[in-house]
DNA sequence: CTACTCATGTAAATAGTTACATGATTTG
DNA sequence: CAAATCATGTAACTATTTACATGAGTAG
């Protein structure tokens, strides 16, 4: 697909930053959309360069210590509005270990199964509690004009989905354990 | 993680299958947990047998056509359900490109956001209508101690998923709208 | 006899994770 | 001065996708 190409150019749109601060961005604001790790962005940097839709100069912290400060170039920013302005297919449906799990319990007991929900239910209910509180800065929410207003949309997407996810699981539960203990 | 070798163990838990009729079976039954095209699945199947995990027995179809029919082994029953009864680790949020699109949308127009964001709700729109037709067969809702019972529980956790995405993105397209056009 | 489905593979490329490797700077 | 963080990379491996390659069986 090439997403990490657009969400790297995304960030240097906003903000010129080092391969590093790149790394940190996608571990927080991009948290919702993307993942990367270092090992996978600082090769994509240098294709980009080489492509000619980031440049870098070098900065030094301290004394010596080196740093590529990376900028987005003309041809950068409108390949980036180019993608960020066409629609595109709507993804695959999520792989999910959990779903297949939960598929093939039929193997389990009840109580087993409860039980595999249930520990799930918790750790869905975690990531929930961990994204309101990272939302806390959307009050009161940023007006349409307001650049954070598209973070905002992001955040209520993934509260909602989150959710949701809870919503199903107990659900799941109270199926398992109203559903006619026996015909 | 390894999530193929329980997808591909799991289904021939099932009934003995085929390399092509597992490559049918991921489009289909389990296309809302776990997706696999045969090119892998064939490699899977190959490091599997070499395992001990699973056996095949060459069956023929018509006169010449070979076909190799995959059963699982007791070892591979032991690992699989050892695997179905541990809880595992939630997966980290799933990438969405159109999330990333999104995050980014503060460059365009109100106009040009809404749009994106109706072609995106008439996609999951159109995908909420095929799982609700995929879901005729549960009707009534199988009784929990029925196998068809976890496909159940999986099937509705994708209606809800799809719900829960389309409310999302009206809910967006109304924030768009309504929210003050101007401080 | 043509088109579609059944059937099984490999090759090449892209994407992504984990581990290896190094060294400077800052904070307590 | 020790620990955490800043900073940049490569190597090896695993996962996944797309394309290449082939041929039999079936239904209209």
């Amino acid at each position: 697909m090439g997403t990490l190409k657009y969400a790297i150019l995304g960030l240097l749109y906003q903000k010129n930053m080092t391969g590093y601060e790149l790394t940190k961005a996608f571990a927080s604001v991009l948290l919702e959309s993307w993942r990367a790790k270092h090992s996978q962005i600082y090769p994509e940097l240098k294709q980009l360069t080489q492509a000619g839709l980031v440049e870098y100069e070098i900065a030094i912290s301290g004394t010596v210590l080196e740093k590529k400060v990376y900028t987005i170039t003309e041809t950068g920013k409108s390949e980036l509005l180019d993608w960020i302005s066409t629609p595109h297919m709507l993804a695959p449906m999520p792989k999910e270990e959990f779903r297949l799990q939960l598929f093939f319990s039929s193997v389990l007991s009840t109580q087993q199964r409860i039980s595999l929900l249930q520990n799930q239910l918790t750790q869905r209910q975690q990531r929930l509690a961990d994204l309101r509180l990272s939302g806390q800065k959307f009050t009161p929410i940023p007006p349409k004009n307001d650049a954070a207003f598209c973070d905002y949309l992001v955040w209520l997407g993934g509260v909602m989905r989150e959710e949701n996810a809870c919503a199903w699981l107990e659900e799941c539960i109270r199926l398992c354990q109203n559903h006619k203990p026996e015909q």
